[in-house]
DNA sequence: TCTTACATTGGACATTGTCTAAGTCAAGAA
DNA sequence: TTCTTGACTTAGACAATGTCCAATGTAAGA
């Protein structure tokens, strides 16, 4: 992840104890927090951080490339520090849970010309719904 | 759409003039609305319905299986009342429209039994986005 | 070290959705 | 038809998530 934190310098990205603890807490395990939970795992380190910088930087990081918003339900969306290698996602349509899976195929080749309206189509988005092992118990 | 209302009916559905008037609004127009926009319709043709009626309504017409919600932003869900044939979405990432599609294919075999984690997988959703053509202007 | 533009903060506010208690009414029974 | 009853509706409080702003703080270059 300090990767990251070059590639943001080099972008002119001010470098604040802040923002560095949203990176790091993006950065530990592969997993898919909530806003709400960078901002409760950023706490543990930075106990004075706000709220609205938490958002702020996520939204920043998003903007850069850095991260992917995901937003499966109507909840809270999720971000996603996976930015680098095109995946798709698996949700547990109980409790929430992401994992990032890797279809073969290319969804966007499956659409025809006629089925695109005149739009730019610039991303596609898989998303495979059902319950996981814990869930389905 | 008063097939759907007899469909309703014959599954005990107590037939209100508040349900009458969401089931009209969402099969006005093939458009996706929220539940706002929902609101604010069904107001026109019966001023006194409530919010939390038409959330209530919205939410057993899901349930039936009769609609289908789609939160393809952060933003407010939308209803999608083309439930009976299977489709995918064209979202504009700048106004939010969302159009039908039918891509050829189909998703879930791409996905192998490998990537698939122990999850019981019971739908796949595919959104392509892009700037429509009044926003690419 | 000094300066200053950029970043952070706390809290008010906005949007979307959920819940509850009290009143209302659709539809079957008599 | 009228009555009865449990399901439906309502208004508004509340909850969850996200945005905005003015005041304050600070990273980084001069």
């Amino acid at each position: 992840m300090s990767d990251l934190l070059e590639r943001l310098r080099g972008r002119g990205w001010r470098l604040t104890a802040q923002r560095r603890v949203v990176a790091e807490v993006l950065d530990g395990d592969h997993v898919h927090y909530t806003a709400d939970e960078v901002h409760a795992l950023a706490t543990e380190r930075l106990p004075e951080i706000s709220r609205a910088t938490v958002y702020n930087t996520l939204g920043e990081l998003v903007t850069l490339g850095e991260v992917i918003e995901v937003s499966t339900d109507g909840r809270a969306k999720r971000y996603d520090p996976n930015a680098h290698h095109a995946h798709q996602h698996l949700v547990c349509a109980r409790c929430g849970t992401i994992r990032d899976v890797h279809p073969s195929g290319d969804p966007l080749a499956d659409l025809p010309s006629k089925e695109r309206y005149g739009f730019a189509i610039s991303a596609v988005e898989v998303t495979y719904r059902g319950l996981c092992p814990d869930c389905a118990g």
